[in-house]
DNA sequence: CTGAAAGCGCTTACAG
DNA sequence: CTGAAAGCGCTTACAG
């Protein structure tokens, strides 16, 4: 039977049936060096992993700003892709608007801050934020620094949101003299954190654990130790935060099924089965080590009440 | 002018021209755990660079084990890709079989171990490590031990090689009780590096950054100073090798570069400009920091000499 | 229910 | 050199 053999021609297949069963996603590259960041080969991961499953195949455009006009051209290119995932929302996205206006089906992965009727997945950025902030003031912490993520990112604007909810919630006041803006690089943290020290913050927040990295370089070269002289909480839950020193209290987001739950919702919207709901929003979960010190609390409970 | 806003339909295109303009990228998941090195990342980065200077897209298939049937299906689904680019060369490798015996165009990012007509895109694993070996023994170091990477992956084959090289070199033979294998993980080096400690080695060569970060925090656990009680050669250059603590000396390649060749390697061979060599060999170079204790030994000596 | 035919939107070889 | 026509290899609506 040599027609097992048979392979059909997708670039007829395509043509005839007007879809390619191919996805694209577009990693906005104006911040080119996150893409060493774990987040975005794990979010890939989860999308090759649907696609997989659902024989698709992905196309993987990054979006380096100097050749930002070409990709839209390819993105919106009639018949190339049936859709399209968008990684990492920009506040200011030239892809999405291209996309959003030609009416190509798209998810984002991250909420779009200004049309609300665009599909998306998420975590609760600003809800995960607060409660890790909550968490430190709970702790009896008084000047919580935090070092925000690159402001032209959406999600990041509102883990410091977050932020500034938790201190409103105890009735403090946020200091921007302890609010530093990092890039998502480990060499940001560590250039924020030694900015914020002469602050004297008690404990900080950071947006990730990449950049929670370099905070703890920075504090251990200026000799303070976590979380005796500065209490530390991180964002991400990357494999490593559990083996820093000390290891990173952090809120965990599930990257992989983020990526996942996109491409699924996506071939949905291809196919106009349109059961996924228009936002789906991930659970996270404040994960406790040694950094933030509430297992160090809690033994000093122990020996207050003897 | 309306006309400016016309997408040419690319399936359409594909059909009638017989090529795409996409350039597919396999990138094996044997060994999944792998894809969240940055080593990745930055391979995809030089191969995207190629792509948009070139007006070529990129198919990314993550080729997962249990979904590998499919990925070569869709491989070698005609009128697809115009080629393929597979990175790191398994020892067996079912892909690089179907795509060679169908004469798919493709390129490798690794020497294949068997048919050497393939064109490739490599670093000199085996001599560059044997260089940062001998660069350990030429300091003094009598028990040098080695982490290898995953055994089935070639070009870590060759950097083991090329410790055996080196000892060779200076007239020692190779104990396999100095020689551990890892899987690329930060845990793995931490494994490995408990291991092989009480084999009391006093240097050590570990085949990535990312297991040398394991490796350190084995060692700072055992209370082992580095690189006064052992010393600590990587391979890879990460940006991170020269935030830790010691710094790392390790063996840099140009990961990114390897891609874009790659990729335009691949380009030639579709349009059949044959001028590219079959192999390109990238340089390597030894970057000398704290961890090996180049820098002492040479404090040593001028104070010897005074 | 089955099967031959039209058509998807381009590129390219070829007639003029 | 220019332009109309054939053909790339499928899918699908439609005639039988």
């Amino acid at each position: 039977m040599q027609i097992l053999n048979y392979q059909p021609n997708a670039a007829a297949r395509g043509l005839a049936a007007g879809r390619t069963r191919i996805l694209g996603l577009v990693i906005p590259m104006g911040v080119a060096y996150l893409f060493s960041d774990p987040y975005f080969p794990r979010l890939i991961q989860g999308i090759s992993r649907a696609c997989n499953q659902h024989d698709y195949s992905t196309m993987l455009w990054l979006a380096e700003p100097e050749y930002e006009h070409r990709t839209i051209q390819q993105i919106v290119s009639a018949a190339m892709i049936d859709g399209v995932i968008i990684a990492s929302v920009l506040t200011d996205d030239a892809v999405i608007e291209a996309v959003y206006s030609r009416r190509i089906p798209f998810v984002l992965v991250g909420r779009h801050p200004v049309h609300s009727d665009i599909k998306y997945v998420d975590v609760d950025n600003r809800l995960s934020a607060r409660d890790a902030v909550l968490h430190l003031l709970r702790l009896g912490y008084k000047r919580v620094a935090t070092i925000a993520g690159p402001l032209n990112m959406v999600g990041r604007l509102d883990r410091l949101a977050g932020y500034t909810d938790a201190l409103k919630a105890r009735g403090l006041v946020s200091d921007a003299n302890l609010i530093a803006e990092g890039d998502f690089t480990e060499e940001s943290g560590y250039r924020a954190m030694q900015q914020l020290l002469p602050q004297a913050p008690d404990a900080i927040f950071i947006a990730s654990d990449t950049m929670a990295l370099g905070a703890l370089r920075a504090l251990r070269e200026a000799g303070k130790r976590v979380p005796d002289d500065i209490a530390v909480v991180a964002y991400d839950d990357m494999p490593f935060a559990a083996r820093t020193e000390p290891p990173l209290t952090t809120v965990r987001q599930p990257i992989h099924r983020a990526g996942f739950v996109a491409a699924e919702t996506l071939m949905d919207l291809i196919n106009e089965r349109d059961g996924k709901p228009r936002r789906v929003i991930l659970p996270t979960k404040l994960v406790i080590r040694e950094s933030c010190g509430a297992h160090r609390a809690a033994e000093k409970r122990m020996h207050t009440r003897r």
